[in-house]
DNA sequence: CATGAAATTGACCATTA
DNA sequence: TAATGGTCAATTTCATG
C-alpha cells in the first residue's frame, strides 16, 4: 500500500467500471502494473468489492429514516439475537451498535412514510427487548460519500 | 424499470465489474439487451456510478463516529453556509439534516480516537452556530448495505 | 517492479427476427 | 424488444529490461 495504490483506489472510488489504460494514465503507469496492484489488493482485503451507487428516488424508495434504539438488557444473548432479526429486515439496511445514550443506530430506507409506518408496527415494534426507539427523518442529504479522500491532491 | 431491470441492478450491486454475459446468464438474456438496459438505466439516472468498496481497517481509518448537531439558528443562510463548511473536511462522510430533536447527523471516519479528538477541536468546535454535539462512536456493525433488496428471490 | 507484445475476452452496434 | 454476429478495444498473461 503506497501513495499509487491509493490513487488507484480514489480512480476506482469515481468510477469502478474505469479501464486498466485509464487507470494508468490517471496515476502514470502503464496498464499491467495497475492490474496486479489491483490484483494485490483484492487478495489483501483491502477492495472488498464492486458495486453500482444507485439513485433511491429512481426506484422508489426516497424515504430514509435514523432510528435510535435503546435495548432493555444488554447480554451477551440480547445483542446477538437482536442483531439476527435486525440482519433479516430488508429495509434495515444499517445497523451500528454504538457507544452513548442509546445502544442502535439504524438506518431504514423506504417508500414512504406510509411505509416506514408500517415497517415500525409490524416488524420493529414486535422485536422483544427494545425498551425504546426514535425516529429521525432525513429530510435532505448534504453529502454523502463512503471514506474520506486517500490522497491529498 | 422492469422485474429485469431490477435484477440487472441487483447483479452490478453485487458485483458492478461483472460482464456482460455474465450478467445476462444471471437474469436470463444474452448480452446486448443486458447492454440497453444498463445504458438506458444510466441515461435515466437510476444508475449514478459506479464504486469500489473498501475496506476501512485496511486503510488505517478504523473509527466512525456518529454525531449529532444541533445549530443555534435555522435561518436559509446558517443551514447553506454550515452545509458548505462541512462539505470541505473530508473526515466527514455523510451530513444528513433530520427531523428530531437534533438537526444534522453526521458519519465521521478517523484514524483513531486521537484523530477524532484533533478533528473536533480543530474542525468542528471551531464551525460558528453548532449549539451543541453529541458523539457515539461506531462499536460494531451488525449490517452494512445501501438500499434493501431490490428484487424478491 | 515496470514495460510491451500476444492471446483471449468483452463491449458495442447494426441487422434480423 | 431480443438474439446474432462482426469489429474493435480492453483485459489478462507472460517474457524481458
Amino acid at each position: 500500500m503506497d501513495r499509487l495504490d491509493r490513487k488507484i483506489l480514489s480512480v476506482l472510488q469515481a468510477n469502478a467500471r474505469a479501464s486498466l489504460q485509464e487507470i494508468g494514465a490517471a496515476v502514470g503507469l502503464s496498464p499491467s502494473p495497475c492490474w496486479g496492484r489491483i490484483k494485490k489488493m483484492e487478495e489483501a482485503g483491502v477492495i472488498e468489492g464492486y458495486t453500482v451507487r444507485l439513485n433511491p428516488q429512481a426506484l422508489d424508495l426516497a424515504d430514509t429514516v435514523l432510528v435510535q434504539v435503546t435495548l432493555d438488557s444488554h447480554s451477551d444473548n440480547t445483542l446477538e439475537k437482536f442483531g439476527e432479526v435486525l440482519a433479516s429486515i430488508p429495509e434495515v439496511v444499517e445497523a451500528h451498535l454504538v457507544s452513548g445514550d442509546y445502544d442502535y443506530l439504524l438506518r431504514v430506507v423506504v417508500r414512504d412514510t406510509r411505509d416506514y409506518e408500517r415497517l415500525l408496527r409490524e416488524k420493529l415494534y414486535k422485536i422483544k427487548g427494545i425498551r425504546h426507539s426514535r425516529s429521525s427523518f432525513v429530510l435532505r442529504t448534504l453529502k454523502k460519500a463512503d471514506l474520506p479522500l486517500l490522497v491529498d491532491r
